[in-house]
DNA sequence: CAACTGTATTAATCAAATTAATACAGTAAT
DNA sequence: ATTACTGTATTAATTTGATTAATACAGTTG
C-alpha cells in the first residue's frame, strides 16, 4: 500500500502523508475505515514508529484523519480533504502554465497532455 | 535579481540554478552575458561564496553556463538549455493532469487556468 | 490483567547543506 | 611584476532536520 523512495529528497514521513492523501481522495480508502496502527506500519516499512506517528499526526493535523486513543487512526469525512486537495492541483497547475509561458510552450501542447490524461472523452464535470 | 527562500526546503544552491536557468530561458539574460561573480554574487546574497560555486559548477554541469578561469561565467548557448526546460514542464503538467483527473476536477478549470496565464491572446505559437 | 491502540518526551544518530578558511591557477590592467 | 580581479579545489567545522532509540503514559477491548 505504501512504498517509500529513499532516493527522493522529500522527508519519509511526507511520503507516508501524501500516499495516504492520495489513497483517501481517490476513495480506495473510505471514510471512516481504519488505517495500520502506528507500531504496525512502522513494523511493515522498517522503519520507525515516531516516524510514522508523525506523518500521522501530519494527516490529522491537516483534517485527513482522526485518531482515537486506544482505538485507533481512521479516514476522516471526504469532502473538505478534496476541496484543499484541488486547490493545491489549481496551484501547481498555475505554476506549470507559468513556466510553460516563460518557455514560450505553445497553449496548444498543455491542451493535448491535459485531453490524453483525461482520455479525451469528457469527463464528469465534478 | 536572486531572491532566496529560506523558508523553503530545498537547498539554497538548487534555488540559485533554477532562478538563474529561468533568467537564461526567458532570455533575460543573454547568451555570453556575464554572470556575477562567485565572490561578489555571495556577498550580495550574504551566504557563503562556496554554495555560489556549488551552483554555478550545476549550471556548468547541465550545460547552461561556461566558466573561465581568471575571466568569469558566462551564459552558454541557448536552444538545447530550452528543451530540456520544455520536457521538464511536460512531464509536471502531466503529473498535475494526472492527480487532477483523480480528483474528479473538471478540465475546464484547467484549460481557464492556463488561459489566464498565458493572456487569453494567442501567443507565439513557439 | 493482557494486549492492543494513540500520544509525548528526551537523547542519540545520521545525512546533507552550509560555512569557514585557505590555497592554487588564470586574466587583465597599471 | 604587482595588484586585483576571476574560477576552482580541498578539508574541517557547524548547523539543521530527519530519523532512530528507548521509554513512559493513557485509553480501549476482551
Amino acid at each position: 500500500m505504501i512504498i517509500l523512495d529513499y532516493r527522493d529528497r522529500r522527508p519519509i514521513y511526507e511520503q507516508i502523508v501524501e500516499r495516504f492523501q492520495e489513497l483517501m481522495v481517490s476513495g480506495v480508502m473510505e471514510e471512516d475505515s481504519q488505517l495500520p496502527s502506528v507500531r504496525s506500519l512502522a513494523m511493515e516499512l522498517s522503519i520507525n514508529p515516531n516516524t510514522i506517528q508523525r506523518a500521522y499526526a501530519e494527516l490529522d493535523r491537516q483534517g485527513y484523519i482522526y485518531s482515537v486513543k486506544g482505538k485507533g487512526s481512521f479516514v476522516a469525512e471526504n469532502s473538505h480533504i478534496k476541496d484543499s486537495k484541488k486547490a493545491a492541483v489549481y496551484k501547481k497547475q498555475e505554476e506549470v502554465a507559468t513556466e510553460a509561458c516563460l518557455l514560450q510552450v505553445d497553449k496548444k501542447g498543455l491542451y493535448e497532455l491535459i485531453d490524453q490524461v483525461y482520455g479525451r472523452g469528457g469527463m464528469s464535470d465534478d
